[in-house]
DNA sequence: GAATCCGCGATTGTATACAAAAAAGGAGCG
DNA sequence: CGCTCCTTTTTTGTATACAATCGCGGATTC
């Protein structure tokens, strides 16, 4: 195969078919919202631009611009803020989870609430998908399985629904900047989430009904109560752990 | 004060204090940020590394981190999503305007909220700066002199003063990395601002009322009101202006 | 004359070199 | 032993060189 029929060829299957490469400092982002997220990178923790781009076998460029968005939503933070910064894994705070389940919950409250605006069809669609959602993790409540990633991916997924299909994009992307964040504490109560899952079926269930309704105002209430009461089970776990900022 | 923490800190002070040159990135986002929101970069135009390089004088290495946090805020859209980004100034359109003023008026509703929660004392201290700012305003709107951008901030400082007497510290940069693109709209109506001042000034004393009467709920709707009806008066104005997309 | 292909300039993404500044450590002095 | 000053090391911020890719326009072919 000749050099250039080569290239030709590399062109127009990267115009067709998508060329699945990406960019290092998406790749970058990805990775380290994962190590922050699932604790291998302690809360607390400094964070080094040169360490991270070793270990992911980068430039120290892309790491930057992951960095960057990751202070921005609130995953790292600078501690010392005068013209060269010092990044830590943002600790784990009863204050801090408070605020963000709080505003999480407000967030997707809204969205709820313009799902329950729209019309008859378009919320029986959406309908389904969240009955066919809460069923799985019913099913899993009942048999008292707890694999807790699997059984965090279906609550997040629950809820995905919700804003996809009725929230506008600014709204979209504040909620996906900042919702993933409540994966760090549910890691923290993740042993003993099994048993309170039926109730947070339970909850769903009133959600879905009220969106089924189209009662704006208690689809709204329904999903800050949801978000609410998860929060306080998470207080009670945090106070019973005695609250260490970092492990 | 310890002689060792007074030293430590007398030693830093001066020394920063001698020199307090703003990193690249931050004055690069500023100015940015400043351009896109007087229109001085027309919605809709590209947005080129190199130019705006050129134009502030430093390397594409800032503006780079600038561009990133424009992106994410909002003023600055990818408009085409492969490997390489091509960035463009975010349009101004009916759609957006809506959902922007729609979320920043609940972002700020939930900083009534926890407003009118705190105590008395809290919220007296509170209510006596929103009286002054609102009486600038007032005095602006008897006078009928118009500088519209005194105006907007003016009005910015009133609701800025609800964010940070109440907000966390997430809600807080939520609201601060939204709320000023509020001003890209304003500018376009700003001279038809005039007339309708009078009645802004009386939507905020009715915050100020529940506010001073510890009435959440009441704070928080007419918080939400305050934006909503800035929305429509908005809206009639892009309608007039036959709603075209760039300038 | 239209569609397609090719090549080149324009533009973004990455790596690296360099500058500046913060922190860490160590010698000297009391 | 503690404090201060100075040097050294670590780490961040900026500039620049290089690589990859996008898009446009002209050439080619039928």
């Amino acid at each position: 195969m000749t050099p250039k029929f080569k290239a030709a060829a590399a062109r127009r299957t990267s115009r067709v078919a998508a060329d699945h490469r990406e960019r290092s400092f998406d790749v970058a982002y990805r990775k380290l919202r994962e190590l922050i997220v699932r604790g291998r990178l302690s809360p607390g923790s400094r964070v080094v631009e040169a360490d991270i781009a070793r270990r992911l076998e980068i430039s120290r460029t892309p790491v930057r611009s992951a960095l960057h968005r990751l202070q921005q939503e609130g995953y790292v933070v600078a501690y010392r803020t005068t013209r060269q910064a010092r990044l830590a894994v943002a600790p784990l705070t009863k204050e801090d989870s408070r605020e963000l389940y709080w505003i999480v919950g407000h967030i997707e409250g809204l969205a709820g609430r313009l799902l329950a605006q729209q019309d008859e069809a378009s919320r029986a669609h959406v309908v389904e998908r969240l009955l066919a959602s809460n069923a799985e993790l019913s099913k899993l409540a009942e048999g008292g399985s707890g694999d807790p990633s699997r059984i965090f991916d279906l609550d997040m997924g629950f809820h995905q629904v919700l804003v996809d299909s009725a929230a506008g994009p600014r709204l979209s992307a504040i909620h996906a900047a900042i919702k993933p964040q409540t994966e760090r504490y549910w890691r923290l109560y993740a042993s003993a989430i099994t048993d309170q899952l039926g109730k947070s079926v339970e909850e769903h269930a009133h959600i879905i009904e009220a969106i089924e309704r189209g009662d704006a105002d208690a689809a709204e209430r329904a999903i800050q109560l949801n978000w609410q009461l998860g929060a306080e089970r998470l207080a009670r776990v945090i106070e019973s752990l005695g609250e260490r900022g970092s492990w």
